[in-house]
DNA sequence: ACCCCGATCGTA
DNA sequence: ACGATCGGGGTT
C-alpha cells in the first residue's frame, strides 16, 4: 500500500528505518530504498536547518511527507523526504536504492547523488507532496529488511550520531 | 559584492 | 588523495 502524511509524521530515525525495503515509485522506475540518513532539527549541526530557516531549507519546516531536494558540490543533487511534525525541520536522505525494473538484474545505485543523476531529479523536484502524486509515491510491499546503523557520510559533525541506515544484503 | 565551502563522485 | 563545479549563506 501507497504510504501516507501518517508515515511521515513520526520521528525522523523511525522513518529512515522504516523506508529500507519500501518502493520508489518514479514514472516508469522502481527502486527499492536500501539506505537512508536522518537529519533532524536544529540541535543536530549536520541538519541543513541547523542554523535556522532558509530559502532553501524552508521545506523541512513543512508539513511532512514533501520531496527536499538540493543541490550540492556543483554537480549534484540529493532526495529526501521530509519528516515529524510541521514547524519541525526535519528529513530523510535517501542514499541508497536497488533498481527493480525487470530487465536491468537488480543494479545498486549507492550515493544520493547517483540516485538522482539516474533518475533526473533536480530541484525542479523540491517540495512535490509524495503522498499525492501519481508519478512519484511511495508504497509498502511488505520487505522488512536487517540493517546496520553507522555514522552519517560527507559530514563533519554530528559523527556521533549513528543515524545512517544501511541494509544489509 | 565577495568569498568560502559543502548531506558527492570518479579517477589516481 | 584530489579535482570538478556552482549555488547558498554569511559577511563586508
Amino acid at each position: 500500500m501507497k504510504l501516507t502524511r501518517d508515515f511521515f509524521t513520526r520521528p525522523t530515525c523511525q522513518v529512515a528505518q522504516e523506508l529500507l525495503g519500501k518502493i520508489l515509485v518514479y514514472g516508469e522506475n522502481k527502486l527499492m530504498i536500501t539506505e537512508t540518513e536522518s537529519y533532524i532539527g536544529q540541535k543536530d549541526p549536520a541538519c541543513h536547518a541547523a542554523k535556522g530557516l532558509t530559502k532553501r531549507n524552508a521545506i523541512m519546516f513543512g508539513e511532512a511527507g514533501y520531496t527536499y531536494v538540493y543541490f550540492i558540490y556543483g554537480m549534484y543533487y540529493c532526495l529526501n523526504f521530509v519528516t515529524e511534525e510541521e514547524g519541525f525541520p526535519a528529513a530523510v536522505l535517501i542514499r541508497g536504492v536497488k533498481i527493480m525494473h525487470p530487465s536491468e538484474q537488480s543494479i545498486d545505485l549507492s550515493g544520493p547523488g547517483k540516485l538522482c543523476r539516474y533518475l533526473n531529479i533536480t530541484t525542479q523536484h523540491n517540495g512535490i507532496d509524495i503522498t499525492k502524486n501519481d508519478n512519484f509515491y511511495l508504497y509498502d510491499e511488505g520487505i522488512n529488511l536487517e540493517y546496520q546503523s553507522l555514522p552519517r557520510v560527507g559530514i563533519k559533525v554530528g559523527l556521533d550520531k549513528y543515524w545512517r541506515y544501511l541494509a544489509k544484503t
